[in-house]
DNA sequence: TATTGTTATACTCTATAACTATA
DNA sequence: TATAGTTATAGAGTATAACAATA
């Protein structure tokens, strides 16, 4: 299939705006010391109980990356180990309270960041907007239901 | 301003976007032996031949962070730097012809990856799309990190 | 035997501090 | 003095390989 030149308009569009986004995480990450995986981490981690190798699937990386990964957010009260009862080789990784609220100071700012950018856009064209990215993104992985959380 | 549900699921598609084409990013780039910063780089490079302080700037890294960065890319023949004729201090950084090819290489296997997502919309929906990205991450994202000289 | 994690090792990315050369 | 880059150093992120414990 020849691109044309909409489809490149597109892409470039996608890939400026990525970028934009990870530049706002990742200024948010540093200020409080988290790298851009440690964020990600946290957001997972937030409402799941993955084992070691979970995460390790669900991110990409190696398992042997998880464990420096975890071993820096446990030895930082963020995260803590527990082992699976259910297979004892198996490392279960929880979030502590102090890495809940850090998690939810995190979601905030990352809002607020955001929100001059989000802001530009009437109801209507966020709703669009927030359709036509799911469209074209649809995520092949199963998103674990989010409950309701009230504000 | 209170934010709204819209406005939530909005910045919920902006992120997990971002980390999907950030995704396809790493690995393209990981196939090559290339960190997204050094993806990033070729891409500046491309068409421009910024001093060594520009690239930082534009990048939001230290100088000395782009010494390393340019120093390997230099090691793979991929960028070559040159003594400024107009300041004696400054270091111009510039793409070789191999680093061009593989930078188009790169671009092509970037849309292609992205080809089945952005081919799920009609031609009517990617104008729309493109549009809506433009405006909402157009100007002053709050956190991007510009150099004060310019603006 | 296969799987789960950790450890040892090595390389890249990143920043800070100290330094050289030029402005 | 101030600016442009490099180097030395240190910590985080990453993968590969070797290993221990469990399945």
């Amino acid at each position: 299939m020849v691109p044309d030149d909409s489809e490149e308009a597109l892409i470039d569009g996608l890939v400026r705006s990525a970028f934009q986004v990870m530049g706002v995480l990742t200024r948010i990450g540093a200020e409080h010391d988290l790298s851009l995986t440690q964020l990600r981490v946290l957001g997972i981690v937030r409402d799941r109980r993955p084992r070691m190798s979970d995460l390790a699937a669900f991110l990409g990386l190696d398992k042997s990356t998880l464990s420096g990964l975890i071993d820096r957010a446990e030895r930082r009260g963020l995260l803590a180990r527990t082992t699976s009862p259910d297979d004892k080789r198996a490392v279960v990784v929880l979030i502590t309270d102090a890495g809940r609220d850090l998690t939810q100071r995190l979601y905030e700012q990352m809002r607020d960041a955001l929100a001059p950018a989000t802001g530009r856009l009437g109801a209507r064209q966020r709703h669009e907007l927030t359709e036509l990215l799911e469209t074209v993104l649809t995520p092949p992985l199963p998103s674990t239901p989010r409950p309701a959380t009230q504000r």
